[in-house]
DNA sequence: TGTACATCAGTGAACGCGCGTTCACTGATGTAC
DNA sequence: TGTACATCAGTGAACGCGCGTTCACTGATGTAC
């Protein structure tokens, strides 16, 4: 027998979840600070009163949304940074990784880059908070490295906030080339390989 | 004889500038797509109805804001690029130019880095475009530098807007960092530091 | 210098509208026996 | 299995409020003669 929820709890979350993505669509085309209420329950086709069953207010929407978009860049990120170190193939795939998860989550991403410096200070922080704490995932993993042999553990930490700042610039490269042709895409490519590689290479001869 | 402008011109002129300053003041707590008319209006001590004299909407106001706080943003990148090759020095006195601009001017600093992926495309893509003018005018800096002999004119502009990326990073940490204690700013200036050294060995290195 | 008219930055009343929040409610789901 | 009561997600009316925009206006400044 499998454990399942209750119908309520089971109902409830579905509206929940519906919350979120409506909000998520809304924010493809402002702020969320200037995201109402009644305009995310509208699009949901419930009453307004019933958002307070599931958030205390917008902000606390847009806290829960950090923890929905983070959790879906956390093995992208993750997965890329193992991919990138200074040979061409694997900067290549990197780069793919990016474009990828851009592709399958451009509303998460663009969520992120909007509200990162937006003007909802408790959003603010959650994803400061995650990006400080993938930024140390990273350093970990950068560690295992052999190419990190000699490095201190501020410097690992100091690339891994390069890294992780660059995909999210990538990302967001990627998220405004959506509707280009392929040619601009492509130039979007090449940029951030070469990007990466120039990073790559000053990793290399760091204790130079 | 000095050709001022009519009394009527000079003041409203003066009009506008409040406008400004007022709608920079309310922006370091909200985003410009909740930014409102009256509250604008209501801080300066005018008329709602005259904001019109002014500005047709806010994003219309917003696309002033660019153009007034990247002109003062223009010289500061100059200046940075210029500094920053891969001497110990040279870095140290970038940073500090960076920092001493976030000082003097966290308004404008604040606007662009919450805009730049913001709610409102024609502010959006007024910061792009002048964004990517730096671009070019830190690349033709960089063309001038005996290190740039041999480098292709694609990889100059990438690495000119490494450069540009970089420097609104840094300046967006000193900012989070301005109410916090010295020795936290401090460490924005070794990350930063170690950084833009990091950069500053791949550039070394590319032609290798 | 003085006069008569034009310009136009800023005013203030009025409008319709959507907002966030409160409250008592309903009725399906859950639970105790 | 059936019954009686409790829970609680979602409802719908109502509220006071601030919003953006319109309009005809005022009175200081500018201009022509």
């Amino acid at each position: 027998m499998s454990h399942t929820l209750g119908i309520r709890q089971a109902q409830k979350q579905k509206t929940r979840q519906a919350l979120l993505d409506a909000a998520l669509g809304l924010l493809e085309e402002q702020s969320l600070s200037s995201l109402g209420l009644r305009e995310v329950t509208r699009a949901v086709g419930v009453a307004p009163t019933a958002f307070y069953r599931h958030f205390r207010s917008i902000p606390d929407l847009g806290v829960a949304l950090v923890e929905e978009a983070l959790g879906s860049l956390h093995p992208m990120i993750r997965t890329t940074v193992t991919a990138a170190d200074n040979s061409e193939e694997r900067i290549a795939r990197a780069i793919e990784l990016i474009a990828g998860h851009v592709d399958a989550f451009p509303a998460h991403v663009r969520f992120i880059a909007r509200e990162r410096h937006g003007g909802v200070q408790p959003v603010r922080d959650a994803i400061r908070d995650q990006l400080a704490r993938f930024a140390e995932e990273v350093k970990d993993e950068l560690a295992k490295d052999r190419e990190s042999a000699g490095w201190s553990e501020d410097d690992l930490l100091m690339l891994a906030h390069l890294y992780v700042d660059q995909m999210l610039i990538t990302a967001s490269l990627f998220l405004e080339a959506m509707e280009d042709t392929e040619e601009d895409r492509e130039r979007v490519v090449q940029v951030a390989s070469r990007q990466m590689r120039l990073i790559s290479i000053g990793r290399h001869h760091w204790l130079d």
